[in-house]
DNA sequence: GTAATTTGACCCAT
DNA sequence: ATGGGTCAAATTAC
């Protein structure tokens, strides 16, 4: 009876995760707030920052109300490569304005900003190119500027930067690194495959070592000042870890990075009630990674989607419906996917 | 040959 | 002046 609805909660958690990263177009704010209930520490739509106790994954949604400010030589890229956002943008560039406050004068093109932390910055099912890295300030390691594949074809908007976190899990002895991953704007484009994912393993981490991360309304509300990548530090400070590993239902279409083979933890249930349930990293091996545990993620080769997925992303719907999520979290599918 | 990554320079907001 | 984000030529990988 635990275990049953300690799988449903997971369940959820996927789900909710799921909602997270392909929020649907038609989605709310206050469908968003409802649905994340329990991952999210806090969430600011349109400058109003919602507190969200007691918060499960350090997972920050952010829907800015002014958009990124850009300069002349960037509204007009956007002009050509937005011809349907036309007007906001030359707002954005007539305006030239100085930031507004937490975004509250400024409602047009909005953007939506995800952070997440996780140990496997590649599981979102889509593929990025890289374009930029930038050392920033006070962080140990780069930050990488990512941008969907289908932006110059189909002018995808959505971008996402990834960081290694500086504390990393050295001092766990575990030795797998931490990213924070800034997911900004949704995608537009469609991806032409749609090779539905089996989820190899999905993991929920928190630890109670410390008090549930409160963030400041300040600095949450100051994300809104364009969207921009400093609303992850929040999300950064957090010692909360969201950790997914994908693969697909067709073998011989797995895209891992290029030399890498991300991390693989076999999630186990530790606890017994649902509101104190908490799970494991426990490394595990598959015919992925030949039986080779990777313990950190090498982020100076390519970042790809291990999948390929539609844009509105209802896979997960389908892994639902069809029971694979159950039969994913009693480890079945990995028994399987190992034993190939 | 094509696609992706690297990396210094540039732009812009603060 | 400084820091973050992006550009684009050069380089690398497939």
């Amino acid at each position: 009876m635990e275990a049953c609805m300690m799988l449903r909660r997971e369940s959820e958690l996927v789900a909710e995760l799921h909602h997270l990263l392909f929020p649907s177009p038609t989605t709310t704010p206050s469908l968003a707030t409802s649905k994340l209930t329990g991952l999210c520490d806090t969430i600011t739509v349109g400058g109003e920052c919602l507190q969200l106790q007691p918060p499960g994954l350090t997972t920050t949604t952010t829907v800015s109300g002014g958009g990124r400010r850009r300069g002349r030589k960037r509204v007009r890229e956007y002009v050509k490569l937005l011809q349907a956002d036309d007007q906001e943008v030359a707002a954005d560039g007539a305006a030239n304005a100085k930031p507004l406050p937490c975004g509250k004068t400024r409602r047009k093109q909005q953007t939506t900003t995800s952070t997440l932390v996780t140990r496997v910055p590649d599981f979102d099912g889509y593929r990025w190119r890289k374009y930029g890295q930038k050392q920033i300030e006070g962080a140990k390691y780069p930050r990488s500027y990512y941008r969907c594949t289908n932006s110059t074809e189909q002018g995808c908007r959505a971008k996402k930067t990834v960081q290694r976190n500086d504390h990393d899990d050295d001092t766990n002895g575990g030795g797998a690194a931490v990213y924070t991953v800034a997911y900004i704007s949704e995608h537009t484009c469609k991806s032409i495959e749609s090779v539905a994912p089996v989820i190899l393993e999905t993991t929920v981490v928190r630890t109670n070592q410390q008090p549930p991360a409160v963030v400041a309304a300040g600095s949450s509300c100051a994300s809104s000042t364009g969207g921009n990548a400093k609303s992850e530090s929040p999300a950064t400070s957090s010692s909360d870890i969201i950790a997914s590993t994908w693969s697909s239902t067709s073998s011989g279409d797995v895209r891992w990075p290029s030399d890498q083979h991300g991390d693989y933890w076999r999630h186990q249930l530790l606890a017994g009630d649902e509101d104190s349930w908490d799970t494991k990293y426990t490394p595990v091996t598959t015919s992925a990674n030949s039986g080779v545990l990777i313990g950190e993620m090498d982020m100076t080769g390519p970042i790809r989607s291990p999948v390929q997925i539609t844009a509105d992303a209802n896979w997960m719907d389908d892994l639902l419906l069809n029971g694979l999520i159950d039969d994913m979290f009693n480890g079945s599918i990995v028994s399987q996917l190992s034993g190939l």
